[in-house]
DNA sequence: CCTGGAGTTGTCCTA
DNA sequence: TTAGGACAACTCCAG
C-alpha cells in the first residue's frame, strides 16, 4: 500500500502560515490534501447559507492552488478516514485546530480512533493568537472581562507564534479516484442570491491578499475613528477571510507590530490589534463556557419577558422597520453578506431592546447571512448587544436609531445607498421620515406606508418598556 | 479575606 | 448650544 500523509483543511484555507501543511511538507510522504464538509456532525448549527457560498468559492480557489489535487468530500469524518485507511498506509494525519465545542469533541474521539489504527495524529494552532487554555487569571480561572483579558492576559503572555512561509515544495499526492466534486456538495443552493452577495468580494487567497494590502497601506491609519462611520469604508473588511483562514491572524498581528516600529504607539494600529483581541476574547469565552452559543451567559436573563413577535422578526430581517439606519443595515446584510460593525450594533440593539426579541433570533439570522459567520464571534457579539453576555453592555445602554444615524452617517451616504427610495429626503429627516412634513415627503417621493414603512414601534415607548423589563430581572 | 477601582461602542435631561 | 451628570448596581480583577 502507498504510504501517504493527510493534511485536513478545515477553517485554514491557505497555504502560507499553515502550521499543519508546513509540518507535513517536511516529512517524506506525499500529501493528500482533503476537505470534508462535516457540518452534519454539528446538529445544532449547520453552516449558514452565506458561509456555504463563501466556502464554495474558497474551495474552488484552494483546489486551483493545489494543482487540482484537493480531495473534497462530504460526510462524517470518521467514516471517511476509515475508508481512506483501507486504501492507503496513512503515516500521519495532521490539521489545524478548531474551537467550536462540537468540533473539539469530535476531534478528540477521532484522534483516539486514528491512534488505535496506528496513525500519528498532529494538531496545530493555526487560527488563534493565544490558546484559550493559556490565558487564565492568576487563580487559573478564565477571564470574563475584556480589558484585563487582553491587557494582562494576552499582552503579558508569550507573544503569538511568528507566521510561517508557504512550503517551498509540496509533494502532492495525485488523487486519481476522486469521488466527489465540489458541485456535489451543493453549496450554492440559491445561485441568484449567491451571485448577488458575492459580487463585491474576491473570494480567494489573492482576494484576501489584496484586501489586506489595501488595509495596511492606508485605511489602518484612520481606523480608530473611521471604523465608526459606515460610509467611510475605514474598516478592514477582512472578517470573512479571517473566518475561513484565507488570512492568518498571526500575519495580521505581526504586520501591526512591524508598522508599530515605524509608528510607535499609533492608536489606530493598536486599536486594530485590540479588535483582533476581541476575537480572541470570544474564542476564550466559547472555549471555557461552551454554552454561550445557546444559553444566556448571565442566567438571570432566562427570565426575561421577550416578546417574540414573528411579524417583527420578519420586518427586521427584511429591513422594513421604518427606521432607515436599521433598514439600511439589514439590506446591506442581504445584499452583500456583510454588515458594518457600527450598524451591527444598531440593528442588534434595536431587535433586542426596542422590539424585545430574544438575541437568539438575531444570532440565527446573522449566522445564515453573514460571510463572516463565526460561532464564537456571533454568540459573544449578540450576547454583548443583548446585555446577557460576559462584560456586556449595561442594560440602560439602548441605541437610538435616529441619533445613531445622524451621528455616524452624517450625510446619509450609507443609508441612501441601501435605501435609494429615501435618496431625495433632506438630511434633517432622513433618519425619521415620519416626522417630516407631508409636503417634504411628497417632494422627495417618499410615501409612508406605500414605498417606505411607518416605524413599527415607537423608540421612546419601546425604550421605556425595555428598561422596565430589564429592571424586573 | 478584604478593598478599591474599573468596566468597548449610549441617551436623556438639566442647567 | 453644550457640557455634565444620572442611569444601578454588580461583578470582576488585582493587590
Amino acid at each position: 500500500m502507498q504510504k501517504v500523509a493527510i493534511n485536513w483543511f478545515r477553517k485554514d484555507l491557505r497555504l502560507h502560515d499553515n502550521p499543519s501543511l508546513y509540518y507535513l511538507s517536511k516529512l517524506p510522504w506525499p500529501i493528500i490534501n482533503i476537505f470534508i464538509l462535516d457540518e452534519q456532525e454539528n446538529y445544532e448549527k449547520p453552516l449558514g447559507g452565506a458561509s456555504k457560498v463563501w466556502l464554495h468559492h474558497s474551495l474552488v480557489d484552494l483546489n486551483k492552488q493545489l494543482d487540482n489535487k484537493l480531495l473534497i468530500l462530504s460526510g462524517n469524518a470518521k467514516y471517511i478516514f476509515e475508508e481512506l485507511l483501507k486504501k492507503y498506509q496513512i503515516k500521519t494525519i495532521s490539521w489545524n485546530r478548531c474551537y467550536e465545542p462540537w468540533r473539539i469533541k469530535r476531534d478528540e474521539s477521532l484522534k483516539q480512533f486514528l491512534e488505535i489504527k496506528n496513525v500519528a495524529v498532529k494538531s496545530f494552532n493555526g487560527s488563534l493568537l493565544w490558546e484559550p487554555w493559556n490565558i487564565l487569571k492568576k487563580d487559573s480561572t478564565p477571564y470574563k472581562v475584556y480589558s484585563p483579558f487582553f491587557k494582562r492576559g494576552c499582552l503579558c503572555a508569550q507573544p503569538p507564534r511568528k507566521p510561517l512561509l508557504a512550503p517551498e515544495k509540496l509533494n502532492l499526492f495525485d488523487f486519481k479516484d476522486k469521488k466527489s466534486a465540489l458541485d456535489e456538495l451543493k453549496l450554492l443552493s440559491s445561485r441568484k442570491w449567491a451571485k448577488k452577495i458575492s459580487k463585491n468580494w474576491k473570494i480567494s487567497m489573492a482576494g484576501a491578499e489584496n484586501k489586506k494590502k489595501l488595509f495596511f497601506s492606508d485605511k489602518i491609519f484612520k481606523y480608530k475613528n473611521g471604523r465608526n462611520f459606515p460610509s467611510m469604508n475605514s474598516v478592514s473588511g477582512l472578517s470573512p477571510y479571517i473566518n475561513w483562514g484565507q488570512i492568518s491572524v498571526n500575519e495580521l498581528w505581526y504586520q501591526c507590530q512591524d508598522l508599530l516600529t515605524h509608528n510607535p504607539e499609533n492608536p489606530n494600529i493598536t486599536h486594530f490589534q485590540s479588535e483582533l483581541g476581541w476575537r480572541e476574547f470570544s474564542y476564550n469565552l466559547l472555549f471555557h463556557f461552551p454554552e454561550i452559543s445557546t444559553n444566556n451567559f448571565q442566567k438571570k436573563f432566562d427570565n426575561f419577558p421577550w416578546i417574540n413577535n414573528k411579524n417583527f422578526i420578519k420586518k427586521w430581517q427584511k429591513g422594513e422597520t421604518g427606521y432607515p439606519i436599521v433598514d439600511a443595515g439589514m439590506k446591506e446584510l442581504r445584499m452583500t453578506g456583510y454588515m458594518h460593525n457600527r450598524v451591527r450594533m444598531i440593528v442588534g440593539s434595536f431587535l433586542v431592546k426596542n422590539l424585545l426579541i430574544d438575541w437568539k433570533s438575531g444570532e440565527d439570522w446573522f449566522w445564515d447571512n453573514l460571510f463572516d459567520a463565526d460561532m464564537a464571534n456571533n454568540s459573544a457579539g449578540w450576547q454583548w448587544v443583548g446585555g446577557s453576555g460576559a462584560d456586556a453592555a449595561p442594560y440602560f445602554r439602548i441605541f437610538n436609531p435616529i441619533t445613531q444615524g445622524q451621528k455616524f452617517d452624517l450625510n446619509g451616504e450609507y443609508t441612501k445607498f441601501y435605501l435609494p427610495i429615501l435618496s431625495k429626503l433632506p438630511s434633517k429627516f432622513l433618519f425619521n421620515p415620519w416626522e417630516a412634513p407631508i409636503e417634504i415627503r411628497e417632494k422627495a417621493s417618499v410615501f409612508l406606508g406605500k414605498n417606505y414603512p411607518f416605524p413599527i414601534v415607537d423608540v421612546k415607548d419601546s425604550r421605556q418598556k425595555a428598561l422596565k423589563a430589564f429592571k424586573s430581572l
